[in-house]
DNA sequence: TATGCTAACGTCAGCGCTGACGTTGATTCG
DNA sequence: CGAATCAACGTCAGCGCTGACGTTAGCATA
């Protein structure tokens, strides 16, 4: 408020010009000849104008705003989609907004299309698991917003997806512990509707088998959400380790869920990497606090999200588009120290 | 774009009225009565109508868009925020866009300072230690935006600004490790340009000092953020441990190096938590994770963030509103057996 | 009964852009 | 050399609201 912010009629008074024509230089439109473009930049410049988002929004019906859905907004995962996104946002003077759908009932669904019809967005990137959820999809195309999912698989090819490679994820875990000698395995599962979980559970699983490993000696426990926070993986850990042929190495679905396995073996007194090997996934903060810190599987979220914001950002194609993303093991301590280098 | 939404001269034409009536009623203005607010509401209703946010913000020079300022949105403190942040925004109508600050180079600042004027917000969150960079604050009051700080302590009482207690939070720890028996003590402390650093830092000494501790066995290193992410607060470990009064409990700046001094003590084969006490600050996702799981303190961070989004949202009042949030000791197993009951 | 006052509405000019549609002068070509 | 063409501009009516300012009918009051 305290000196006016400068127009777009301001700049054409000051150029001597219509305003379409700043309009035009501003919008990278054609139309306008090399000497105009470089006289009204330099007014752009010097007055240091900016164009109204609110007033294109109204006048062009598009709204500059882009959103991020997702069904934990505090995950640590979710903030690295944060950082690349707003990158993006900035760059193109778009503006980022969070989004927040915990369950998935219908109450939530309404709520959503409700507040989406009130405040339209450009385009929405849409994270795992959510990206699942067919009802939401089905929303949105009913609502026909452009949205990139972030999903392990697509083998519809439904929509705009960026995906980290999870089948090659838990297999190179798996090769890594049988490189280090482990025979006997545990794997904390993901939850079903987890789409990840999944998959990286029949990955390991069927890799582990495929280099010889004894069916009976693979075992999973499937873990859900429990009550207690303070206590993840603990009681499935337990329960692996109950099993007559008790494992040697855990995979847990994530590094959460790895560190409660971690915390489980302190707590049975077991003498961690050498009595237990452990594996996570995600490559979460606080995986290389743990201790052993934790050997897991990096997914380039960043990346991802970049790449969808750009799309979304950008004028629409026709057809599908589809990334995948290469995913990188990092190793720590939590599976003691490698008999053989692991393959790349 | 399927079918049009529909605008307030929409629900005017319905019920048969002007407009401005419309408007009146949905924004809760004097000047209609019960009878005329029932048959509007009743339209707007079943017509489903939704303001147009870029056209209310175009026409009346609010923008109904409130941002979250920080230097590190992928903290997990801030991922709290945002969820409390986003519960008022979505309730009021706000969208909520957040925005990063790394540094502090006057470059960074110029560019934000572009960046708000070219979309402007009605107020913003600025969580700690931005919310001490003066440079920053200037700017923002040059460019009449509201702010509500998240900040330690105001002593000059500079603006609206919530906080949680440092110094009860410090002392509460300070005399939970005294009551345990602990008479040596090292501190990990945070950076000095962090207010929260020094203030953690000098109540937890005055503290035990009061308490009667013996100044040479009361010993802080400070940490400097080090190159290698993967040993936070290692060395800075090794370095009070190897101190002539070697320390029997150490208190950190925060979660994420009170793990690392969990790790350096496992390293140096020390067995946690008989051999070293180890507490942090913040309540972290992880600090249930580590082994053993972290003592430290919980920030009401949630309930902040709706206060100080709540006062954003709502109409400027004369003066400055402070409000201070009760902090809470999380007792978990990192200092071992309580030998006497913690104060409440 | 004339006057003033007020609650309950209505009117209308923008807010700062965009999109569709002019207009003009220079260039090209039959 | 006149008509057609086209790049380079200009004009203008909105987009859907809001804020400032009418208007009117009903009621209290002198």
């Amino acid at each position: 408020m305290s000196e006016k912010r400068p127009t777009l009629d301001d700049v054409a008074r000051i150029v001597g010009v219509s305003g379409k024509t700043v309009a035009r230089v501003i919008n990278n439109e054609p139309g306008v000849g090399e000497a105009m473009r470089a006289r009204v930049m330099a007014v752009v410049e010097q007055i240091g104008y900016q164009a109204n988002v609110s007033a294109r929004a109204l006048a062009s019906s598009r709204t500059f705003r882009v959103g991020i859905l997702s069904s934990a907004i505090t995950r640590f995962f979710m903030t690295q989609f944060y950082r690349g996104a707003s990158d993006v946002c900035l760059a193109r003077g778009y503006q980022m907004v969070l989004r927040e759908l915990e369950g998935s009932s219908p109450e939530e669904l309404v709520d959503l299309e409700r507040q989406l019809r009130a405040n339209p967005l450009d385009g929405l990137f849409v994270a795992a698991p959510l990206s699942d959820n067919y009802a939401l999809l089905d929303m949105l195309d009913r609502l026909q917003i452009r949205y990139v999912r972030h999903t392990p698989i697509d083998e519809i090819g439904r929509s705009d997806a960026v995906f980290a490679d999870d089948v090659a994820g838990a297999s190179a875990l798996a090769r890594h512990l049988w490189g280090l000698g482990h025979r006997r395995f545990g794997i904390l599962r993901g939850p079903d509707f987890h789409l990840a979980g999944r998959l990286r559970h029949d990955a390991f699983r069927d890799q582990v088998l495929a280099l010889g490993a004894d069916p009976a000696e693979v075992n999973a426990v499937l873990w859900e959400r429990p009550q207690d926070q303070d206590t993840a993986g603990f009681a499935e850990t337990a329960q692996l380790l109950a099993h007559p042929s008790r494992p040697t190495a855990i995979s847990a679905f994530n590094d959460e869920l790895a560190a409660g396995a971690l915390a489980q073996g302190h707590q049975m007194g077991l003498s961690l990497p050498r009595d237990l090997a452990v594996v996570g996934y995600g490559n979460a903060e606080f995986a290389r606090l743990t201790w052993p810190p934790l050997t897991t599987v990096r997914q380039p979220n960043r990346e991802m999200a970049i790449c969808a914001m750009e799309w979304l950002t950008s004028p629409p194609v026709a057809g599908v588009r589809q990334q995948a993303f290469p995913i990188e093991l990092v190793f720590r301590a939590s599976c003691g120290r490698l008999l053989q280098t692991a393959e790349g």
